[in-house]
DNA sequence: ACCTGAACACCGTTCAAGT
DNA sequence: ACCTGAACACCGTTCAAGT
């Protein structure tokens, strides 16, 4: 087979490219790619720098440690959303469309989820997901205090959503699950759980999607009605926790 | 020392109680105890084998895996949780109390929150607070329609805090993050992103208790909404799942 | 039927030593 | 300053073999 090194410049004393001195910018990217093909769990420290041909331990000098590692993952990913423009409906459908992005993208990658709810965010593309969550409720009239409080509700939910749906050994339990849940609605247990009962299927209705455009307008009536009742009341308070 | 046997029946073979034999309910207990000691990630099939004086292969006559063990940790602890009488509140006032006290329950072993979240508990304790739950909508005047798709949200509520606070790694690591954040705020961003400028400390304020208040009363409002919106008509469609 | 040890294929993190 | 191999202290799961 003929080798195929491209114009030949002068014969340098390395056959093939050296191997690249490692980076944090490189090892992210090693790991994205990781993450694409095998999930999450497949993104460990050894792994990574196996694939860069490079010792296990040579990362601790770019990453703090596997979580760190994960969190700027989480960011980067994060860059792949857009923001819907004005064009696109109103305010309440592009808070739809950003937040089903950001879900959808989330669920997309195995684990990731799971970690985005752990971790707090804080790269420059969660940062611009939070301004556009917060443009939009301005958008549609919710004052700063409401709004305060209501974006990480609001980012919360399509995580928790996704984290349900990312381990994928969970997901085939699931409709285990749902069969269990079907047998006890149906058995004998209609005595001790009348309401559960009296609901029975419609506790497990609907498509995923319909729940979740049904929530997101509960979120934003309930934040629309936070905004009725405390005008510019609850916030300014310290900062504290607890 | 003197020897503290009680009774002393018929000398047997044995000096001290034998080893137990292996049972699923044992196998739980003693991995609660390792989780009340030392959090879950020391619930290994290996450390509840050794605490059992056990071979950890045979664990898996009694368990599938270290997610169901798991799994059957979350519906003990469940058992703790008490549904609050007519006596402590109107509904509202009683919803608060339980979701407050499933959430608190959750955040207090570190791990079982996440697990929660991604694991769809199925067992008794866990219909129970479902039960509770939508005997409180109930009260309240929510209709069956928007009560059966609004107790996941609910729940999801309090599960979802409980995470962003079970790991302790990342709760350290959060203090950072919010120095940080403060920073940007601070910073020349004002420019990309004017939203989060104005709303600046807001963003940050107030107790964690302060904030979970709030969010139910926002998603109690949001149901209610939902309530007056679609009377009966969502639900009563087919369970598919996408 | 239940239990076991050994084996296989992995982990994260630290550290002394090299360049 | 950066990189390395070796070491330490772990994992989950499977399986042939025992009782």
């Amino acid at each position: 087979m003929p080798t195929n090194d491209g114009a030949a410049g002068p014969r340098s004393r390395r056959e093939r490219p050296a191997k690249p001195a490692l980076s944090r910018q490189g090892i992210i990217d090693t790991a994205l790619a990781i993450l694409r093909d095998e999930g999450l769990a497949k993104v460990t420290m050894r792994r990574v720098a196996a694939a860069l041909d490079s010792g296990h331990a040579s990362l601790y000098v770019y990453v703090r440690d596997t979580e760190d590692l994960h969190a700027q993952i989480l960011d980067a990913l994060l860059g792949d959303i857009g923001v819907p423009a004005a064009a696109d409906g109103d305010w309440r459908a592009r808070m739809r469309t950003l937040l089903t992005e950001y879900g959808t993208l989330l669920a997309r990658h195995p684990g990731i989820a799971r970690m985005a709810m752990s971790t707090q965010p804080t790269g420059p593309h969660y940062m611009a997901l939070v301004e556009a969550v917060l443009a939009l409720l301005h958008e549609g009239g919710v004052a700063d205090a409401a709004a305060a409080w209501g974006v990480d509700l609001l980012l919360l939910y399509p995580t928790a959503i996704a984290v349900e749906h990312s381990n994928p050994k969970a997901d085939a339990r699931r409709a285990e699950a749902r069969t269990e849940l079907a047998d006890r609605l149906a058995g004998a247990d209609a005595r001790d759980h009348p309401h559960i009962a009296r609901l029975g299927a419609a506790l497990v209705s609907g498509t995923g999607r319909a729940r979740t455009d049904w929530a997101l307008d509960v979120l934003l009536d309930g934040i629309l009605a936070a905004n009725a009742r405390t005008p510019e009341a609850e916030p300014g308070g310290t900062a504290a926790e607890e």
